[in-house]
RNA sequence: GGCCCGGUGGCAGAGUGGCCAUGCAGAGGACUGCAAAUCCUCGUACGUCGGUUCGAUUCCGGCCCGGGCCUCCA
């Protein structure tokens, strides 16, 4: 199998070869954990799940090493201890957690690894020591910055040179910079600020040597795939491409860059700073179904821009309702899952998810008119395999059509049934449909069929 | 200002130089006591103006519209 995957590095498609194919080497910057994840954090997490998972699939589990930091030193971190005064360390304890059980009701694989950046703060320093002996970084009034100038091709990956950066600054410069795109290294922490000691004084890493350390610790020098949203292009993938290659003098960080497009909000990117983001905790606790945000998700692909909107999720749950259903007749049966030529090679296609999610109908639609035990095998078969790639019907199909919803008792609505079952055997219909229409009215469907009456929630 | 993306049927959303996406919603039919579910059928979609071509939604150019990065950001 042949993977395709779109390279910002070149703005193409190219053919996927992996350094070493008994370890491919992947890297997808991670969360700062402040805050509850919203959904356009969840984007790059479902993604680039789909792409380990097909990693996975092709090279084997074992053969896949997935790397995603978690970045619990920032000064969005510090500025929210400072307002509520709980430590920072309690802070990014509990929202890490948070992340954890939100992006796994997205059905989102742990990563291999999950480093810390306070973990890795040798690491940076030892990073850093190397850019100054190399001549890539100096130190000015207690900071150490980043040399742009000294870098022969920076702005590669973002296609920028130094002279449209200069002219389309919008920040002030700060006086110590040599140049106005030099970038920090490292800061200074004030007394009674969180810091550790370097060769610079009691200070802290800036924003993108944390991923430079760990994923050269971790996954080496260069390494295969680095993801991430298309707003880490610039700075952060840049400066990241500039520490580790004129650290460790490669002429690549890593081969294929990959980034997602924007959640949107009514046609305008989801952030914090615009206030338009829903969390995915808030539409977990609003009754929404994370295997139906991940559907939507994955509705369109991955590097076009998305409007993710309830309606939008509820036509996912609606999906999710027919393949279910179609399973829910097949539960006992006994499969493989291996997904089709056809899935297989759309999620190879640089992670084709609409496409794939089409056969997926297509397979169930296969499900459902197959008349004889052999072809509902394959096509559970087929359906599962495909479905597995894509990180979706994981679930028991009667779990996820009657669980969820509120009130009413599993066995009061089997009693109700039971009764409707006995006055449609006196053709008493008035009666049964009283009982269906009660039970429809607590978001209870009933359907009847050969083998009896079965029934889900709405 | 510099650099990037997009504009497909009521909605969502793939894709392709000439023939079908797919799903949701809608209409009709089969099935059903009636429904639901399921299956079948259906709707003359490709921003705009030119160019290339036997033929363009698909390639090229202009224009219009929307979005993004250049500052923290997935």
């Amino acid at each position: 199998m042949t993977i395709h995957l779109y390279n910002t590095l070149l703005r193409e498609k190219q053919v996927f070869q992996p350094i070493d194919p008994l370890n491919v080497r992947i890297y997808v910057c991670g969360p700062t954990v402040y805050d509850y994840a919203h959904i356009g954090n969840a984007r790059p997490v479902v993604a680039f799940d789909v792409l380990y998972r097909l990693l996975r699939h092709v090279y084997g589990p074992d053969h896949v090493t997935y790397a995603r930091n978690i970045t619990d030193i920032d000064d969005k971190i510090m500025a929210a201890a400072e307002k509520t005064g709980e430590s920072i360390e309690s802070i990014t304890t509990r929202t890490a957690g948070w992340y954890h059980d939100d992006m796994a009701a997205l059905g989102a694989l742990p990563p291999d690894r999950e480093p810390r950046a306070t973990a890795y703060v040798p690491q940076m320093i030892r990073l850093i020591e190397q850019l100054i002996a190399k001549g890539f970084a100096y130190e000015a009034e207690r900071h150490v910055l980043f040399n742009v100038p000294a870098m022969q091709d920076y702005g590669k990956l973002s296609r920028r040179s130094l002279d449209d950066m200069i002219a389309g600054a919008r920040v002030d410069v700060a006086p110590y910079k040599k140049h106005p795109a030099d970038f920090t290294l490292w800061k200074p922490s004030a007394d009674n600020q969180i810091g550790w000691d370097s060769p610079w004084g009691k200070g802290r890493p800036g924003w993108h040597i944390e991923c430079s350390a760990m994923s050269g610790d971790i996954l080496g020098e260069v390494f295969d795939i680095h993801a991430g949203g298309i707003d880490l292009i610039f700075p952060h993938h840049e400066n990241e491409i500039a520490q580790s290659r004129c650290a460790h003098g490669t002429p690549v960080m890593a081969n294929y860059w990959l980034h997602n497009g924007f959640v949107q909000v009514n046609g305008q990117k989801m952030s914090k700073s615009l206030g338009n983001f829903f969390t995915v905790h808030e539409l977990l606790e609003e009754g929404f179904r994370g295997e139906a945000i991940r559907l939507a998700l994955l509705s369109a692909h991955y590097r076009q821009p998305i409007d993710i909107t309830r309606e939008g999720i509820i036509e996912a749950k609606a999906q999710l309702d027919r393949f279910y259903g179609a399973l829910a007749k097949v539960a006992d049966m006994a499969v493989d899952p291996a997904p089709t030529d056809h899935v297989l090679a759309a999620i190879a296609d640089d992670l084709n998810t609409p496409l794939a999610l089409s056969e997926l109908h297509e397979l169930v639609t296969k499900l459902n008119k197959a008349t004889n035990e052999t072809e509902k095998k394959v096509a559970k078969t087929e359906l599962l395999g495909g479905a597995q790639l894509l990180g979706l019907l994981w679930q028991d199909p009667a779990k996820w059509l009657q669980s969820g919803g509120s009130g009413i008792e599993t066995a009061e609505i089997e009693a109700l049934i039971a009764a409707r079952l006995a006055a449609k055997k006196t053709k008493n219909f008035a009666e049964a449909d009283r009982i269906r229409n009660d039970l429809a009215a607590k978001g209870i469907l009933l359907e009847d069929n050969s083998m009896g009456t079965t029934w889900r929630r709405a």
